[in-house]
DNA sequence: TTGTACGCGTTATCAC
DNA sequence: GTGATAACGCGTACAA
């Protein structure tokens, strides 16, 4: 009865130690695969890990070596960002292959309550991350400035309004809509609107400020309506608002491609063609843009990279090297939607 | 110059008991809100706390107390989980939600790559985690197998096939396919054909299982394409197939919803007329069930049920208690698409 | 090349 | 109520 006692125990370095006769100085070093051991005693440890059933304690060994080997990546907001956001799959899968490739662990974190909010500052303070990126922080956010306080190194994916001295990766995102806007109104059209979003994000902000840039003298401030979500149904809805107001609207600027596709379906509930009637413009170049009928003229945004760069402005911070903050190129991806 | 010198090192428990003239062990009972600590010392150690920055090193205290309170949730093949399945997202909200209550801490863990297979099983492995839930487990997935040899509380979201004796919530996809193909019928069809996706997995198999029992004597194997992924695109193109070998068909059963999408699309480009023309239904009751015109009849699955069931599942392993395997139910939702 | 001993920062169990 | 002290499992100088 007395081996039912230890059924559960897990085998430490001490165990493998006693069986293969060696010490734990040993043991460890081949576990490490370290130099200075001889072919025998390898082999006698390796047997005998085998034997007992052995498997490193990574809790132990961060504790003595002051460091986690892992990444975390916070996801604020994570029904806008999960159901919502179509860059939330490359940014993850982005982040995690600069992270994978240098021997990190990329542990995400999500931030779905107040609750959530302090045990994830707790996970980051704790020792149990070197590092964190976060995704679409919103102004003021309260986690960014504990990450911030608490000197974890860290990189934010978007801008962060309000945060000074914080690396970060984003896009430009009020030129990238300057510039859908102003092709727009190259293809002649001079009665054109805007369906905003999120303007309580930088994101929002800006495209709305580089609509207006690119409209110019033509602004009407009675041709913008504001939503808070990137989503479809905002769009359909901003539509029908919009083609209420002036119905001899002749073209739009969705604030993303999942606005557009609403958009569009509204357009043509209306009876309007597209492009002939009225053009429209999208921004994300997701998998919307493809799937609309005619395909979505929007700004392509390089969602991977952002993942990518954030991974690599934290891992920089850890080596101690500098992490500017970076903000990558879009470009237009001209279809057949205006 | 000394200051410089001891400048990036945190203060710990130690350095709070001496600020504040104690010992660690009520510094520890303050800390951890345990009774049988006077006023006094509360007051002192709070303040101590302050004055050296102490934040505690959860690292120690998991090596401690041989936990760490949180749970993996291992996502694999990220590519078709993060882009094609509408489900992740409520999966991942539901096992935190029922997490975060039981003051666990929810990390998500990609494996994109073989290393990252390695690097995962070793988290997992290593006591960085009191248990797993792994989503969307193919047949022999060698992660399944790896947790299941180590021995850590898990959980399965979906029905790994040729893995006994675990844990898992899913739901009945072929009965639910039967059920939704069969109300098909109902309205009076009788040459319809499937688009079969993913039959490298349960889900996969099961619904087209479910299709080939409600069809009865109707089935014909020529009237089933099958294509790799739960996408639009294979659902367009597998629809075109399906027009170009029988192009009187008059009814079709796609795999998802987003396939589902792909072969209206397919469906009213040819000139059809949905449902006069040809009913379709769809599986999951996504986001792209509302957006098709006609709206998606199709097939509603729990998936934030899934992700809580999960969770549940391995908090009552943690605990001893049974976790015994658990079937959810689905309901067709019949909209104007058939 | 191998073994020894100490320390990583906490918590828990004792006496006091 | 409080303060020593022994774990927790491992890495690593240092000695041998």
């Amino acid at each position: 009865m007395e081996s039912t006692r230890t059924r559960t125990r897990r085998a430490t370095i001490n165990d493998v130690a006693s069986a293969a006769g060696l010490s734990r100085g040993t043991v460890s070093r081949v576990v490490n695969g370290e130099r200075y051991v001889s072919e025998d005693a390898k082999l006698a440890v390796e047997e005998a890990i085998l034997r007992v059933g052995y498997v490193r304690n990574s809790v132990a060994r961060n504790l003595v070596r002051q460091k986690s080997g892992a990444i975390g990546l916070i996801i604020h907001e994570p029904h806008s960002l999960l159901f919502e956001d179509p860059n939330i799959g490359s940014i993850l899968l982005g982040a995690n292959a600069v992270l994978s490739a240098a021997d990190y662990q990329l542990v995400s974190l999500i931030i779905d309550s107040e609750r959530d909010s302090r045990r994830v500052a707790d996970y980051l303070q704790g020792g149990l991350v070197d590092g964190a990126v976060i995704v679409s922080a919103r102004a003021s956010d309260p986690i960014a400035l504990a990450v911030k306080n608490l000197g974890v190194p860290a990189a934010f994916v978007g801008h962060p309004p309000g945060i000074p001295d914080i690396p970060y990766v984003a896009i430009d995102n009020a030129a990238a809509a300057e510039a859908i806007t102003a092709r727009l109104l190259g293809t002649g059209r001079t009665r054109v609107g805007m369906i905003a979003c999120a303007l309580d994000r930088d994101s929002g902000q800006d495209r709305l400020a580089g609509f207006k840039a690119a409209m110019g003298d033509l602004f009407d401030p009675g041709l913008v309506v504001e939503y808070p979500l990137y989503t479809y149904g905002f769009g359909l809805e901003g539509m029908q608002e919009l083609l209420r107001r002036r119905p001899d609207l002749d073209g739009v600027f969705a604030a993303s491609d999942a606005v557009a596709a609403g958009a569009m379906t509204a357009l043509q509930e209306s009876g309007r063609q597209i492009p002939a009637d009225v053009g429209i413009v999208g921004f994300d170049d997701s998998s919307w843009a493809l799937r609309c009928r005619p395909q979505l003229s929007t700004v392509r945004q390089p969602a991977d990279l952002l993942g990518k760069r954030a991974a690599e402005l934290v891992l920089a911070q850890i080596r101690g090297l500098p992490s500017p903050a970076e903000v990558l190129e879009t470009s237009v991806m001209w279809r057949g939607s205006a």
